[in-house]
DNA sequence: GGTTTACTGTACCGGCGGTCAAGCAATATC
DNA sequence: GATATTGCTTGACCGCCGGTACAGTAAACC
């Protein structure tokens, strides 16, 4: 029987990860974890204190994927191109067969989620969704500006505006996708955006 | 003391609608409603077999209060211009202003606020909110078939696609603006939509 | 005057989030 | 080889909440 240190915190966070995802944060018991994970309820209060602290770990946890996956994404696409209007052109092509190949479309974001459950959650989780917004949002804009650089804009716009509107967009997507029963709505409308994008740098 | 017919049922669901808004469907309980509404446990679920029940009908009367929304801003809009494009331009700023306008930025959409919660209902109101939506695409392509129709578009665009990225702005805008805490969000969004038609069909 | 409508009152059930105290086996430290 | 620490288990318990059951009642409608 080897008893690795720790190893049921995670297969925790694995199982209610899944669970959260699916049913939502609200809908997902902690009876039905441990009995998922063959745990007692004593083991889980071990370790996290309470149902919110629970939500804390899934969030960072779903942050730090998402960050990375950005990264990913991004650095493969300038590889491929390394003019800024084209290498996010093609990232945004990537960001939309990535969300569009996923078993069942995207699996849901946690960001909305918990947004349309804060009141279930303390100060600090909706402290740590608005800053990975703002974070992502960064991210974006500053890809925006290198392209105004080069390629000035035909019509004035708000290049913050426009970062926002790529989080906007795949957070509506996903929603509609998972309402109306049809993966395809999240890589479509990123390629929309993507149109968007072009029409404004390169008319 | 005036008896008044079914006025509690209403009672329940003004209270419900707002409890539901601010904090989500899981987080809203009947005891809590009842406590506002002053009315006993048995006293509800005379009106509402369960909480699918109540959430059915809070459910029923959002779409009908969306639907007579998008009615009215669209009859103002085109009694301002009757052109189907310039028309339409004018529906979006007004839509932009009036949820820019409400008290705390857009209340909430219950549309987003039950997908991401659906294992918590049945299937008949998954089904309410995947015809609603539907219902409100084929509303706007109709739109923007009228104005294709009169402004070739300058590149091709599926318009059915274009329809649903309104939708999906909305949804995703909602989420963005309650995260961050932002409800300007909401209108500028909605404007750099209305930016992405115009450039469609009028370059 | 009888039925229907719109409730109230009371008592109860099971699930769930959460608490508390005690114990125990494996590992790390001295 | 004793001792503390870690990572749990066992088991008992609390209060809130969704939901059920059933008897009663006052007004409104026919």
């Amino acid at each position: 029987m080897s008893m690795q240190r720790s190893g049921k915190r995670d297969e925790i966070l694995d199982v209610a990860s899944r669970s959260v995802i699916e049913k939502g944060f609200a809908a997902t018991s902690i009876e039905e974890i441990i009995a998922d994970v063959g745990i007692t309820k004593s083991g889980f209060f071990y370790h996290f204190a309470d149902k919110n602290e629970l939500a804390k770990a899934l969030f960072q946890r779903y942050i730090d994927a998402e960050d990375q996956l950005f990264d990913e994404l991004e650095k493969r696409a300038f590889e491929l191109n390394e003019d800024p209007l084209h290498g996010f052109l093609i990232n945004l092509k990537l960001l939309a067969e990535l969300l569009g190949d996923l078993p069942n479309g995207h699996p849901g974001c946690l960001i909305a989620s918990y947004c349309y459950q804060s009141q279930l959650f303390n100060a600090e989780i909706r402290q740590m969704n608005q800053s990975a917004l703002r974070s992502w949002n960064t991210r974006f804009r500053r890809r925006l500006e290198e392209i105004a650089a080069v390629y000035p804009p035909s019509r004035e716009v708000d290049l913050d505006e426009l970062a926002q509107m790529l989080i906007t967009i795949v957070e509506g997507a996903i929603i509609t996708a998972r309402a109306i029963g049809d993966p395809g709505v999240l890589p479509r409308q990123i390629m929309l955006y993507r149109d968007y994008v072009r029409s404004i740098f390169q008319p």
